[in-house]
DNA sequence: TTGTATGCGTTATCAC
DNA sequence: GTGATAACGCATACAA
C-alpha cells in the first residue's frame, strides 16, 4: 500500500505568524489555558478561524505523552447489547474529552491478553473497557493490569481487588423472574441454560435454583436445558421441553432470543402461549417486544452499565479515589403478555 | 481532567542501542523493508522481543504524514445492520494494513459536514466510509469531495462521478418480492413505506409499483401506507390495512421490524399467517427466523456491500483506477412461512 | 547494505 | 502574561 499524503492543513506555526503571536500562545488558547490576555485571545481566535486551523491528534498526543484515546474490548455478544454499550460509553467519553476506540477480539484466543497490551502500548491507550465475555479472562485482566493499563471490567463473575467494576445482578434477577411465575402458580418451570462462557449463564441458572428453593418447589433436573444464547438453541430446548411425556407449565430462557427459540417450538407444536405455557426471557431486547406473544423479560440496564464502567474508568485515569465495592446496577421485570397463571393443577395438560 | 501518563516504554532508540545498530535499521526491520542483513535483521528481532518494543502509532503517522485511520460514519441504522457493516468493513481495513475507527453521527445535523471534516484534519483521516442515509446527503459528500478526503458511499441514491460507491438493487428486489405474492395468486397487496431520510424507502416502493403494474395488477392509493422502519410504524400499519373493510390478501413492510409490526397486527386481530394474510419483510434480519411465522424476506448482502466500499475506498487511496460505472449487489429472496397462495377469489374475506 | 541528520506538529520548560 | 527552544518517537532524504 502505497503512502497516499492527505493534503497539508495550516499548522500552529501559520495561525502564529498570522496572529502575530508565538506558537505557545496560540497552544494555550487551543487547550483553553489561562494567563493569556483577552485581546490576543482574540486575534488568535479569529486565525485559527480563518485558516481553519485544527490541532493534529497525532502530534498533540506524540508531544503530551498522552492519547485521550480509550478502547472498548469485546466479543460478539448480541447486535443489540453490543450497539447499546457502543453508544453509552461513546458518549460517556466524549464528555470528557476522550475518544473510544472499538475493538471486536475472538474472546477464546490465547493470545488476546498479548494483542491488548500490543494495541495498548502501539496507541499508547489511556484505559481499556471490558465487555463480557471478555470482562471474565482472568488472564486478560491480570497482563492489563501488569502492563499498567487501568482497565474497567463490565459485569465481571468477580470484581478483583482493585480494579473498577460494574456488577450486574443477575441472580436475583432470575430469581425475581423465577418469583413471578412461582407467584402466577406454577411449579414445573423449566430453565434454559446460557452459553458457558458468560458469567451470566451461571448466575441466572443459580437464581432460578435459589428461587425454586425457597418456594419449595422442586427442579426436576430434566427440566434445566442447554444453552448457547442463539435461537436455534432455544428451539432446540423448547422443542425437549415440550415434547416430554409431562410438559412444563412455564419455561425461562437465559435471553430473549432462546425464549424466541422456545416460543418457535411451542407455535410448531400448537401449544398456547400463554394459556399453556408462560415463557420468560432475559435482557429486554427489541425482539422480545416484537414477538407474539410480547415476551415477559428481565431487563438489565446494559446502557448504565457501559455508561458507569466508563466513567468509573476515567475516575481511575484521573486518579481520584473509587468507591471500596463495586456499584451493582439493579434489573427491572418487565411484564409482558407471554406469562400467564397456571392451570388449576399446577401442571399443564399433556397433548 | 488532569494528564495521566501512560507508562513509558522502550523507544526506537533503545532498540538500536542494544542491537549495537541505528535506529534506521531498526525503522527497517519494523517496516520489513528490504536491505538488511539477515544477522542483524535477527539480532533487531531480539532486541525488539526483549523490550517489548512496538513502534507508537502518533509518532509514526506525525513522521510519515499518514494516519492509517479510515473512518465508518453512520446515523444509528438497524444494530443487526450496524453490527454487519462495522465487522465486514473493520476487517477488510484490517487487511490493508488499515485501522477502522467507527463515528456515529446525526445525520440530520446540519454541521455534520463540517463536523466530519474537522474529524478528517484532526485525525489526519486517509478515507471515509458514508452508511446510509448518511451516504445520501449532498452536501456531506460535496464538503469532503472539497477537502479532498477520498470517500467511498455505500448505497447512495445516485453515484456521483468519481466518488467511489457500491450500489444495492431495492427496485429490482422489491420487485422480485412483489412478483413473489403476485405468483401466489395476490392481487390486493399493502405496502408499508420506510422512513423518508433513505433512499431504499423510495427505491422499495417503487419496485413494488412497477411489479404491480407490469402485472397489470392495481395499486390502491389506500393500501400503500406510512412508516419509519420502527416496529410501532408496523403495527400502526398494519392496524390500518387490517381494519380496512376489504382487506389486503398479503403485506408487504419495508423492513423485517415493521413486518413484525404487522403480524402483531394479524395476531391481534385472529388473522391467520399466511391462510389469510401473507406478509413480507425486508433485510433479512435475525428478527426474520425468530417471527412466527418465519418471515419471507429479501436478503441485502450488507456484509458484502460494506466489505466492497471499504476495498473500494482503498483502491482510490492507493491511487488505483477505478472501475467506470459502480457495481451492484445482488438481493436474494428468502422464503419463508409467512406467505402462501391466495383465497381462490385473490381478496381476504373479511372478519 | 548501513547510518546521519532533519523534519513531522504539537506540548512543555523556563527564562523574560 | 509571553515567547524561544527543547523534547516527543519515529520516518526519511541523503550520504557513506
Amino acid at each position: 500500500m502505497p503512502a497516499r499524503r492527505t493534503p497539508r492543513r495550516a499548522t500552529i506555526i501559520e495561525v502564529a505568524r498570522r496572529a502575530g503571536v508565538s506558537i505557545k500562545t496560540v497552544s494555550r488558547v487551543t487547550n483553553d489555558e489561562p494567563n493569556v490576555r483577552p485581546g490576543l485571545r482574540q486575534k488568535v481566535a479569529r486565525a485559527v478561524e480563518e485558516l481553519g486551523y485544527r490541532p493534529l491528534q497525532a502530534a498533540r498526543g506524540l508531544a503530551a505523552r498522552r492519547s485521550r484515546l480509550l478502547a472498548l474490548v469485546y466479543d460478539n455478544p448480541s447486535a443489540a447489547y453490543l450497539v447499546r454499550v457502543q453508544q453509552a460509553a461513546s458518549l460517556c467519553a466524549q464528555e470528557h474529552g476522550m475518544r473510544l476506540l472499538y475493538h471486536p477480539c475472538d474472546h477464546r484466543d490465547p493470545q488476546l491478553a498479548a494483542a491488548l497490551v500490543l494495541l495498548s502500548t502501539q496507541l499508547r491507550l489511556e484505559g481499556i473497557i471490558l465487555v463480557p465475555p471478555v470482562s471474565l479472562d482472568a488472564r486478560v485482566v491480570a497482563a492489563l493490569e501488569a502492563a499498567d493499563i487501568p482497565c474497567a471490567l463490565l459485569a465481571p463473575a468477580a470484581a478483583p481487588a482493585g480494579a473498577c467494576a460494574v456488577l450486574l445482578d443477575d441472580e436475583g434477577a432470575a430469581r425475581e423472574l423465577t418469583q413471578h411465575l412461582l407467584g402466577l402458580g406454577h411449579r414445573r418451570i423449566g430453565f434454559v441454560r446460557g452459553h458457558d462462557d458468560h458469567e451470566a449463564s451461571r448466575a441466572r441458572l443459580a437464581g432460578f435454583r435459589q428461587a425454586m428453593r425457597r418456594a419449595g418447589a422442586v427442579v426436576d433436573p430434566g427440566l434445566v436445558t442447554a444453552g448457547d444464547f442463539t435461537f436455534e438453541a432455544g428451539r432446540r430446548a423448547g422443542a425437549q421441553l415440550l415434547d416430554r411425556r409431562v410438559r412444563p407449565g412455564a419455561i425461562i430462557a437465559s435471553n430473549d432470543d432462546m425464549a424466541a427459540g422456545v416460543i418457535a417450538a411451542a407455535h410448531d407444536r400448537n401449544v398456547a402461549i400463554p394459556a399453556q405455557l408462560s415463557v420468560c426471557g432475559f435482557d429486554d431486547t427489541p425482539v422480545a417486544g416484537m414477538l407474539w406473544p410480547p415476551l415477559t423479560t428481565m431487563h438489565q440496564p446494559i446502557s448504565e452499565l457501559a455508561r458507569s464502567g466508563t466513567r468509573l474508568l476515567l475516575e481511575r485515569i484521573a486518579g481520584n479515589s473509587l468507591p471500596r465495592t463495586p456499584s451493582r446496577l439493579h434489573y427491572e421485570l418487565v411484564v409482558r403478555a407471554s406469562t400467564a397463571a397456571a392451570p388449576r393443577d399446577g401442571v399443564a395438560g399433556g397433548p
